[in-house]
DNA sequence: AATACTGTTCGTATTGAATGGACAATGGGA
DNA sequence: TCCCATTGTCCATTCAATACGAACAGTATT
């Protein structure tokens, strides 16, 4: 009886919700499958599907074992694909994390070039913008963006973005353009805190290789990447946003870049993932990736400021 | 092909260096555990053994395949038990790390009797004293004593440990019986510190409720469980420790107990486990086991300054 | 140099699983 | 309410993979 078989069917029926399809997606006849099952069933004394011959559906356990099942047949294909020279036939689930606007901008469009690469990898997507997140409730990779917490993982330095000053035409023209630092005091900024209650340093910029602050006046305060690019646009005031997030306003002309003699200076992107025995190879191989994909994106400004 | 075996017989060759070992420890012919070791070795394009007639020894990807496999086994054997209504055929692999003190005079004690109870269950015990230790590079689960760092993990509080005031018979003879704190003035302590470099606090008691603290002279500061309570045979001058680690000590007359009416707060005892997707049932039932373990040994003394 | 023991090879035999057709049950449509 | 298409189940047959054991070859010890 081979366990693994058992379970790989018993994967593909779950997500299949049919004995029929999963049969035919697996080049095997309805009474195999049906057999199969019913071997599982047998050899973990459950029922794992409540099955009508109209419908088939996951118990409890059905769910349960699941998620094991994913997992396990994870590490097989894991273990399988050890000892290749090329990684092409990695194969496997990736759990990952990610800022919603890396993701949105930059990750998921160029999502489809690495499953081209990676045909047998399936990739699920979370996207947070909590910083001290739940990072790693079972997340093989997470990405996080500026300064980094004391967190009991190891955290690989993949590149900086760089910054822009943004304001929308309709703010300038009520407030008029800054052309220099004083210019500020007639200013608002729009504050972004990682936690609300904190206090925002002001308007940022690097001065002969040292970061200092401008404190500026401000109406609205924000937690949240998206907020803080809508209050830009909604006239509330300037912000200082990696340069990836608001490229698209930029050239549409919904924002302007201004000040750009000081530029708050390069955040930081670093992946995240768990110090444990072994990071499996297609987590390696994700995160070589995105580590590629940033440093193409990157602007070539944020060089020197890092 | 039936890759589950074949990783079986291939960690059960690891283990024996031996083919004819392994067949017979599983019940099979020699010829079909060379096999299957070919039939892997192909599988994943590798060589797993140099092997003479005489020796047989992992090459290192056999050892990295090995670490890899027990995980796997240990899943699948973890997904066999999953629905089964008693626990007693738990299997796989439990990596736990525990303080020296604790592990030697109480849990390893008592360790045959969980094995009784889990005869499937294998045990990999490893033993430290640093606190902010490398908290799951593998491990299912690690035992704190004292206070707890903010770290990524989930604590299970599973009892406290009741402590004691010791000293060794020379040391009394040499600078008397401490009766009550004003006498303390006369004595020494032995300084336990997590870090070298912080400063211990001084003798620890509790009055009315609140913690208190006497500043104490000592000649020795220590950061390991052992060397403290082997100071105190020295005669370096009085600890304080969970009566756990001294009870055979006091019982034997090596050091005497003394100030009961002052004893330092019970310490709590905790159980770290990472906070990932699923914990399995082993480290549940093994989690269980040692909670149980504690309650019945910790001092009834310790309940009220809970 | 001989021997005892080890891993390997190979032809054979048997176990065990895949097959596909017949059957039964379900649920939607007429 | 009845019918029928479709689905899961069952079973006897077929097929193939694999366990087996004996013969072989190398090694290390005595």
């Amino acid at each position: 009886m081979n366990k693994l078989e058992l379970l790989r069917t018993f994967v593909r029926v779950s997500e299949l919700s049919s004995f029929t399809l999963a049969g035919e997606s697996l080049g095997l006849p309805r009474s195999t499958v049906s057999e199969q099952v019913r071997a599982l069933e047998r050899l973990l004394g459950t029922r794992l599907f409540n099955r009508t011959t109209r419908r088939v559906q996951t118990t409890q356990d059905g769910a349960l074992l699941y998620e094991r099942s994913k997992d396990l047949l994870s590490g097989m294909d894991e273990i399988e694909s050890l000892f290749s020279a090329d990684d092409a036939d990695l194969a496997g689930r990736l759990r990952i994390d990610l800022p919603t606007m890396m993701a949105r901008r930059l990750i998921v469009p160029a999502l489809p070039g690495f499953l081209e690469r990676f045909p047998r990898l399936e990739v699920e997507l979370s996207c947070t913008d909590r910083q001290v997140d739940l990072l790693r409730e079972g997340f093989d990779c997470v990405m996080r963006i500026g300064a980094l917490s004391d967190l009991d993982v190891v955290a690989r330095p993949v590149g900086r973005l760089s910054m822009r000053n943004c304001a929308s035409p309709a703010y300038l023209e009520r407030h008029g353009v800054p052309r220099n630092l004083q210019d500020l005091a007639g200013h608002r900024l729009v504050h972004y805190v990682r936690n609300l209650g904190a206090r925002s340093a002001g308007f940022e910029y690097e001065q002969e290789g040292e970061l200092r602050f401008q404190a500026m006046a401000g109406v609205v305060t924000v937690n949240n990447a998206e907020a803080y690019s809508a209050a830009c646009l909604a006239g509330l005031g300037l912000i200082q946003v990696p340069a990836v997030g608001v490229d698209e306003h930029l050239r549409n002309g919904e924002l302007v870049s201004l000040l750009e003699p000081w530029q708050a200076r390069a955040m930081p992107v670093s992946l995240l993932y768990a110090r444990q025995r072994h990071v499996p190879r297609r987590v390696q191989a994700f995160m070589n990736w995105l580590a590629a994909l940033l440093a193409s994106q990157v602007d070539p400004v944020a060089a020197p400021s890092g």
